[in-house]
Formats: structure tokens, sequence, C-alpha cells
DNA sequence: ATATTACGTGAGACCGGTCTCTTTTTGTAA
DNA sequence: TTACAAAAAGAGACCGGTCTCACGTAATAT
């Protein structure tokens, strides 16, 4: 049995540069690839690299010089598809550019999403990648940015930071999606979010902390005032957070005394959890009511009626900001910029046609 | 502007130990947690350290200590509903007990899940996770066990390795879905898994190289048998790995003399494609083929008729490998035991009753 | 043949922590 | 007041790499 469970003492550069019978400094220049070293020197390194089984400490390396080849990336849940699908992005541009990525879920809580930023910060990322739970407290970011860290924001803007974002065009996106209902004749539309607010209502839109659901929010107020509805807010929902939660959510908003006929849900978690409700309800879409998610999901394409969508090519996106980074990594210089990713509205099944 | 972009030199215990007029070690014995200091000196440290924005290098203190506080994880697809699952399992895990966790994609390829454990062994993780692409190499594997890196495998079990090993009860699973549709009247069942394979084609159950598709493969089979079945393999179907290549395998079994009445999908991903072809040619289930899938996905619980699946309880596997593997690492002693978390048939609408 | 240069190699500082060992300070008992 | 133990603070080695600098030797120029 060679194979052991104990930690044994590792390989280290002295030990090969013994074996090889050279200096140590010799053995570092051929196994760290850099400097010269004549071949037949090299050749005896390598051998006796391969017979003692040596592999470089990445974390002694990044000691020395200063960068840990890791990108830390911090996001609200990886497990909404959202997140993982950006994360993807981010992952395969990192790998190519021969970075690994270190994620961190936040919960969309502020103070988990600090202690991540300050992990990640311990653990000496080259850079960070943060979907900001909230855009009002910043102090944490600002830290990043003292720290030397260079830092690029996820699918929320924050204007007063001076820094890169990769985001959705939001408020266009809700536009089009509130547009096509209101065109199909809707009169009374809601928008649902899993954002946390107390009593689930609707304070004041500019308060929205979370910039892409304000952005979204904006946009749907602005397409119900241009069609003279009143009261554009009295059907937005925030805190669709779980099953029950939405279950209360979509309850409360049928029982209004005049129930909305459309429904946009700011996530593809919620779109999931509001489907359910209005199933469980024995309301059928759209017949009974009409509906519109955020997010190309798996689920969206094989409900019947198939769900109509607003895609938005978040895979893109996560590259988009990868790249950014490792522009900035890699000290390209870059004016600051806040990139939007346009998106789409896919026309499936589930709005219908109301009214005279 | 006080938050710059450049790369500053970061402030060191040694910067705190001059600011607060005292010796490097007894500031690195306040900022490090241990050893005994004084009240008064104490707070002066603390001070500096708070003056200066001080934060620990983790790469220095991995270092020195030895560990890293990084669990890194080899998955096949972070984009499976299975692995993101069990990645926040394992991940929930980790932080309880103070880790974090580095995630790398395999995607089921031999040769990138070599150079991932390769790329964390480099980072001196402190412990490692493989969901192995293949069951008969190994030799990357042997060489983890080498370098006194506890490893703990996931949803594949490889008996030549003495190796703590989490998987699902697989062959019972593929029994009680197989014997599911038996018991509805079923004779020509179809197994279909998106495992890349020569042709698509089965060459031999003992040659299937990943242990949970072949036991899966091995109840399917070995409950058709019991039936009485003949030629129980003839519907087993590999390579369904993407859209197109699903379309192909399922239009070419239903394109036999005798067609398949029912269809077990070998992972959610695979049962959505499965479904989507189904839909796409216009079958309807269960009345035209039955199916069932493993996974309770998201999408399985919203399409007419509602799937049956076979519940893995993912996250509990996740948990419970992050908690085998902590354990290891933190040398305490445990005999090697290979758990099987048992899975349960959940009924829902997609298998119908045939025949007399 | 000698001066100059380039090249290959070795010695050792350094990164930022931890930790052992030594020295100094403090408190208490004789 | 002196003696001595215990507590607190300091000095410096160490982890495993990188990298600068110094040095010796061989190749080229004069």
């Amino acid at each position: 049995m060679e194979d052991s469970a104990a930690p044994k003492r590792s390989v280290t550069v002295a030990d090969v540069a013994k074996a090889a019978k050279v200096s140590k400094a010799t053995a570092a220049r051929v196994l760290g690839g850099y400097g010269v070293v004549s071949d037949k020197i090299r050749d005896q390194v390598v051998a006796a690299a391969a017979t003692l089984e040596y592999r470089p400490n990445e974390l002694a390396r990044s000691m020395s010089t200063g960068r840990s080849g890791i990108i830390g990336v911090v996001v609200g849940d990886i497990e909404n598809a959202f997140f993982s699908l950006a994360v993807r992005g981010i992952s395969d541009m990192a790998r190519l550019a021969g970075f690994t990525v270190i994620i961190a879920n936040s919960g969309e809580q502020l103070d988990a999403e600090i202690s991540a930023v300050d992990l990640l910060i311990g653990k000496r990322v080259d850079g960070l990648i943060v979907t900001p739970a909230r855009c009002d407290r910043i102090d944490h970011l600002r830290q990043v940015r003292r720290a030397g860290v260079p830092l690029v924001l996820f699918d929320r803007n924050i204007p007063e930071l001076e820094v890169d974002a990769v985001t959705g065009d939001d408020r266009e996106a809700a536009i089009a999606a509130t547009r096509c209902m209101v065109e199909q004749g809707h009169r009374r539309l809601a928008y649902v979010s899993a954002m946390e607010a107390e009593g689930g209502k609707l304070a004041d839109i500019g308060r929205i902390s979370n910039s892409a659901v304000r952005e979204r929010v904006e946009g749907f107020v602005q397409v119900l005032t241009e069609a003279g509805l009143p009261n554009p807010v009295h059907y937005v929902r925030l805190g669709a957070t779980d099953q029950p939660q939405t279950d209360d959510v979509v309850k409360r908003l049928l029982s209004d005394s005049a129930p909305p006929t459309a429904l946009l849900a700011s996530d593809s978690l919620v779109g999931l959890r509001v489907f359910k409700s209005l199933q469980s309800l024995g309301l059928s879409i759209p017949k009974d009511i009409s509906m519109i998610s955020f997010l190309d999901a798996d689920w969206t394409s094989v409900t019947v009626p198939p769900i109509t969508i607003v895609d938005q090519r978040v895979y893109e996106m996560g590259k988009l900001a990868g790249e950014r980074l490792i522009a900035r990594i890699e000290q390209i210089p870059l004016t600051v910029e806040r990139l939007q990713i346009n998106t789409t509205l896919v026309m499936r099944g589930s709005v219908a046609r109301v009214g005279p």
C-alpha cells in the first residue's frame, strides 16, 4: 500500500535540486520555466523531478509573485439558473486565461456578502466579480478598490462606484415585456419579485436597493403610465422568496377586488414558483391569467403552454464580466465601462389577448 | 479619489507592529489570535490594525501552517442540476467547518479531470471530492492519495481504491423504476443515458466505465430478465449528450420494428431532452409512451403530465461527502466507508398502464 | 594574447505569515 | 531587599517558491 492517508511533507525544489545535484536556484529555473539553463542540466532536473513526483506549490508561488491566479465570484444564489449560467461563462473565460474561480454565495444577504468579499480578499484573489445584494451599502466594495483588487459588478450597477459593470438592459426588457402584455389588451398587470422587503409591499421605487429590480419595476411602471393606466404600482409585489411566500403573494394579488390579468416574474425561480402557485389554484395559463418570466430557464419550454420569456444571454454576460476583469488584472488600460447586454422577448404561449 | 485601481503593497503584520510600536511577533500574536498578550498591547495592536485596514494574507498563513482551508471539488458538469445541488450541499458543510470550496468542471472528460486534479493539488487544497469520469482510469486518483491529500469519491465508486465514497443506491433505484413500469404492463423498455460511447450502442454492461450508470443499467436489465423478457439490453442506449443526439437516439428507438413503450432517463438533463424529443415528435406522455427520469429537477413537476422520478436526495449526498472529507482532513480516525444514499420513487403521471 | 561580453550557475534575500526559543519585565514570597 | 517563578515581549528561523545579484567560464572581439 503505497498510497497513504497521512499528510506527507511534499517534495520541494530543494529536494529536486539535491537529487539533480544542482543549486536550488537552478532547479527552480527549470521547474518554474524562467531564466536560462543548459539543456543538459534541464534534463537532469526534469528527470529528478519526475522520479520524485514533484508538484509545484502554487501557494508558495503566489506568495512570491503576488498573483494567486484566482478570481473570486460572489453571487446571490448558485442554485438559481441565472447565476449558474453566469458562473459558467465566467469560468470558461477564466480557464482560457489560466485563472481558477472561487465561488461564494451571499444568499442576497449583505452581511454574507461582506464576509465573502473579506474571505476572498484574504485569499488574495487577483480580482473580484460581485453581484451586490444592495446598491446602497458599498463600503466593502470601496475597500476592495482601496486594497488594489480589480472589481467588476455583475447584474447590478452602482453609479457611485467608478467600476466596470456588466448588466442586462433591465429597463428595456421590462418595457418590452410589459408592452407586449398591454398590447394584448391587459389593463391590470402585476410584477412579482423575490427581493426581500418589509411586508412585501413596495415603499418607493427609487428606494429599491437592487438596481436590476429597480430598473425593471421602473420600466414596468413607465409602460403602464404611458398607457394611461391608473396606479401602476398597485400590483407590484416583492418578497416571493420561496414557495409558501409566493403562494401567499399570488393569492393576495388574485383576491384583489380587481385582480390582475397578467403577471411579470422578475426571474426564473420566481416564475416557476408563480407558475406552481397558479397551477395549485387551478388557474389555467393563459386563459385565466397571462404571465411572462425573465430568463430562458429549462422549465419554461416544457410547460403547457410554454412560457413567454425575456431571454437574457446570461452566459455572454458572464463571459464579458470575466473578460473585463482579466483585462483589468492584466493591467490593460481601459476606461470604466458599464456594459448592458440587450435582451430579447421570446414569444411563446403564456400571454393571451383579452378585452373587447 | 481614494480608491485606486493600481495594485498596492498590502499592509502586513510588520507594518501594524511598527505602527503599534511592538515587535512583529507580538503583533502577529494579536492578529493571529494565538499566544498570550497583555490587554494593553492587544488594544494598541488592534487599533493600529484598524487604522491601517490590515487584512491577513491567507496565502502566507497557509504557507506556514500547511493548511489552505480550501476543498477542491471536481464535478462532471455544474450546469447539471444534480451537480449544482451536490455542490451546494458540499459548500454548506464546508462553510460550517470554515473551509472554502473551489469547483472545477471535468465535462466528464478524463483528461480535463486529470488536469483539474493536478491544478487543485497544486493549489494545495486540504482535500478533494471527485466525481470520476471513468472508474477504470485511476492513476491520478492514486497520486492524490500518495500526495497525502484526503479524497472522497462522489456519485461513483471505485472498489480498487481504498477511499471513502458517497453514492446513490443506483442499482436499487433502477430496479424500483423499472419494476414500476413492468408492473404497469410494459414489456419493451428503453434506458437512455448521456454517457459517451462509440456508436451509442452498448458493448458490454460490465465494461461501462461509470459505475453509477453501470449499476443502473444492471438493475434495469435484472428486472427485465426476472420478468422473463427477451433481450433486455436491446433498448439500452448511450450517447444522449445533447438535444440533436437525443433526438436521434429517440427517433431510432421509436423506429424499431417493435418500439419501446416506456423509457428510463439516466439523469434529469437526459430526461428533459427526451421529453423535448418526444414532444417534438408529437407523442403524448403517457398515452403514447411512458417515462421515468432520475432526479427531482425543476421541470419535472410542471410538465403535463408531471414526470415520475427517482428522488436522489443529492443535497444530502453532497453534505455527507463534505462531512466525510472534513473528518478526514481533521484526521479523525475512520475506516473507509462507501456510503449509499437510498432513493425513493416518486409516482407522478408519466407512467401509464398498458396491455390487457 | 588580452580585453570584452555573454551565458550558465550559485548564493541568498524576499514574500507575509507562524512559531520556537530567548530575553526582559512583572509579581510575589522569603 | 533579594530571589525566583511566571508572564509578556522580542528575535529570528521557517514554509516553498521567485528573483536579483555576484561569480566563473567560455565565446567573441580586438
